[in-house]
DNA sequence: TATAATAATGACTAAGTGGTCATTTGTCAA
DNA sequence: TTGACAAATGACCACTTAGTCATTATTATA
């Protein structure tokens, strides 16, 4: 249907410009030249068009790199084409590009997220396919290495998007091979393991939260045998946790007893998310 | 005042999970249990309450930062300090680091970018100076250094702040050091140049736009002898630059004649931009 | 040409926004 | 207890928003 194109693609310049919020249906009619009625014989509602454009851009996107790595005969040129390719469809879809950056963590609509949260699943998906290819399946620091190149393509693109320079996209894309060359070569130091990031894509239930919590608490407090303050404040955080009983007023000063303390800030934070306080 | 700060820390909570705009000033007040008028007492209007949130946080971070760089003594432990201190900076201002992700792009409020722009390259500078402590003042590679260290940052604060797994700083930090010190010490390729990057942070003035397309234009035609019909379409932009005579079909045209050639995908976007089509 | 079917319109609604200001409430010293 | 001053209130305003629907215009068919 033309008319859905044509909505989609003013729409997009702009979002662009201002952002999905700042931007009404008006305007995008006005920018048309139909009516109020028409757009929304194209599309259910505003929300829906987004939903639209993430859909034809993403899948776009997420293929053309796709193709880039599974049908590039030599290895050593995978990675040159993967950069260069990115670079050239932020360049391509630039202002797809902009408002996806605008929006991409904005929590008002779950469907969004969703959606947003698997093409950024997939495009990891293709980068670790591409390092397995180039450098084996047993390369130690392959997550590493996969979020050092999502960091990579995002900071360079964010230069490029919102900069009027011109770029030299070769000399970007073979500046990064060489990175992550040396990166994929050298690198010994682990973070991501297998299991921290599937922890970290999969969100745990509150149950399982609360039984990880305990058994932090537990390690901490073997850990600091020698403050008896927080021997005792994490014993009574402990209790909290399996049964609520005192105010807010003391939990919070239990937890600011532990929060100074070297090592326990992640503790406490996990407690207070786990009490949304 | 406590008002303020109370409201600074409510509003903040609400900013997190939903959003600048999406948040209205009902629901801060509900959240501080104050009156709308009260509100407007404490902050002249929504903007400059994000504002104050933005110079409170971004103050505080930013200098942390500094004496870091500056007060370490030992230069082998500063990129370690570095990196620890930003990621917990970012988890004890994980709120206002979520807002601050969320509407890092947005443009409907000039003063607003500015500020964010400033204290982005206020970080850059701090990070520029880290390198330069560490690694001496001519480093080839400085700048791309610079952007790199960036993109760790950027995409494991990510990482960090939206999942609800415990993360190992120290080893997140330890992993980031010896990244960046293989990058430092072996990468020989450059892409940022001082002048491409004084480019990009000054954004130039139309007349500067136009003289630089030109340039290009000039090479490009150079560069692409054998393609007849390349040559005329620069030359005819070359004159509609200079003095807008054809229609918008045409001069769209043209665009098309150059877009699919190799590296004329450049030029297409600048004139594009140029002339706001 | 007449009829049916489809496409497009834009005035309208209900809800929600940021921001104002006449009025009320609270807190002092006298 | 009074009165003066500041602090706080929330009904209210003008405006914008996404979305609706009775009406009109256009097109295809008989």
């Amino acid at each position: 249907m033309m008319k859905k194109q044509l909505i989609m693609e003013k729409a997009l310049e702009l979002f662009a410009k201002q952002g999905f919020e700042a931007t009404s249906v008006q305007q995008i009619t006005e920018q048309c030249g139909i009516s109020k009625g028409a757009f929304y014989l194209a599309f259910k509602s505003k929300d829906e068009l987004i939903l639209s454009l993430i859909d034809h851009f993403m899948m776009q996107f997420t293929s053309d790199l796709d193709c880039i790595v599974r049908d590039t005969e030599e290895t050593n040129e995978v990675l040159y084409k993967f950069y260069y390719s990115n670079f050239s469809s932020f360049y391509k879809y630039s202002d797809f590009a902009k408002t996806f950056m605008k929006e991409q963590t904005h929590t008002f609509n779950e469907e969004f997220i969703l959606k947003i949260h698997y093409y950024d699943s997939q495009l990891e998906k293709i980068i670790l396919c591409m390092i397995e290819r180039i450098y084996g399946k047993n390369l130690p620091v392959k997550l590493d290495i996969m979020y050092s190149i999502k960091g990579f393509t995002n900071i360079y693109s964010h230069l490029f998007l919102f900069s009027q320079v011109p770029f030299d996209l070769h000399q970007l894309a073979q500046s990064l091979v060489e990175k992550t060359e040396l990166l994929a070569k050298h690198a010994k130091v682990p973070f991501l393991t297998e299991e921290l990031y599937q922890n970290a894509k999969h969100p745990v239930t509150e149950e399982q939260q609360k039984e990880k919590i305990l058994e932090i608490i537990d390690q901490k407090t073997d850990e600091l045998k020698d403050d008896s303050i927080v021997q005792e404040s994490f014993s009574l955080l402990k209790q909290q946790l399996h049964e609520p009983a005192f105010s807010p007023a003391i939990v919070k000063g239990l937890l600011e007893n532990i929060r100074h303390h070297p090592n326990c800030q992640w503790i406490t934070y996990l407690l207070q998310s786990y009490w949304k306080i």
